[in-house]
DNA sequence: CGCGTCTTTCACAAATTTGTGAAGTTACCG
DNA sequence: CGGTAACTTCACAAATTTGTGAAAGACGCG
């Protein structure tokens, strides 16, 4: 066993249920949400896949499931320890937030959508009106977003050096 | 029946589907965000509790339901026809963005779990750290959203008057 | 090149969620 | 004060989702 565990194994396991609840509140599936809770919670940022399922009490295949899942939204990334069929995941400690918070693909399908409302509705009429209003929003967002994290990354430059 | 199903029943009913498919897929239940993308092209913005079932031809009780649910998120509010028992149901054209993206009762329960993990970890072993600047993170986004709604109003004061 | 370990895939059982009909409640209206 | 239209609650059936064990697949190592 490496240092995974942490120091207590209760405090972390408390910390990692309780946190991964909240994220399950909102949307993200339950394993995904323990296992990417459990990572955040690790001293060095990586488990193996050993680990998790020890640490969480799940199969194996539950943690390729969660493992799939947060590798495609990008929350973490997955890494071959050299000299071994073993698997490293990592939470991207610096980028993470973005993938939670700003969800770029989701709001390009909305946009989508949002636009082919309006030119079904008719760009004139008061549906559409409202449609078009909306999509210009998730437009201005989007941008406004960027800055924002722009804005973020300097102030924690300053703080954390 | 009222000006609730617009012009072209066909092209309001494909929009309908298509966005409620959209937030489905970013977690709304698939009852709230057909409920909440019926609203949204509607010409008034208002639909009653029986226009609503029959447009998408689902039963009073569901309607019921995904409105409770709609409402509790503040994504619509509930309001009295005078002299009727018939509710109307609008959408919040002005701010209904903001309690999708900002979601901060969400993110509140966030933080108090990151700041129940710091106490627990100790703030200065690594995973400690990690969580302390997530909550940090958060911090700052929270103050950060509310700017950049005020760059938006005063964008849309100036395009829509 | 084949052994042993680690991971993924698959089919299924369990648990949860969803939407419905029907009964129950509320409150307008005569 | 009933009658009744409109909404809500409740119990349940259907559908979906979730996590598991078992078997198959990948791959480093000897």
């Amino acid at each position: 066993m490496t240092e995974a565990v942490g120091r207590d194994p209760e405090a972390v396991s408390a910390f990692v249920e309780h946190f991964a609840a909240q994220l399950v509140e909102a949307g993200v599936p339950r394993m995904p949400a323990r296992v990417f809770a459990a990572l955040l919670a690790s001293d060095t940022g990586t488990l193996t896949s050993a680990e998790l399922a020890g640490q969480l009490r799940i199969s194996p295949a539950a943690v390729s499931g969660a493992v799939r899942y947060l590798a495609q939204v990008h929350l973490i990334s997955r890494e071959r320890e050299p000299g071994s069929r073993r698997e490293r995941y990592r939470v991207h400690s610096d980028q993470w937030y973005e993938a939670l918070t700003s969800r770029e693909a989701i709001i390009k399908r909305w946009e989508a959508a949002l636009s082919e409302g309006v030119a079904r509705l008719g760009p004139e009429s008061p549906a559409g009106r409202r449609l078009a209003e909306t999509l210009d929003f998730f437009e201005f967002i989007e941008k406004d977003v960027a800055g924002m994290m722009e804005r973020w990354r300097a102030y924690r430059d300053r703080k954390y050096g």
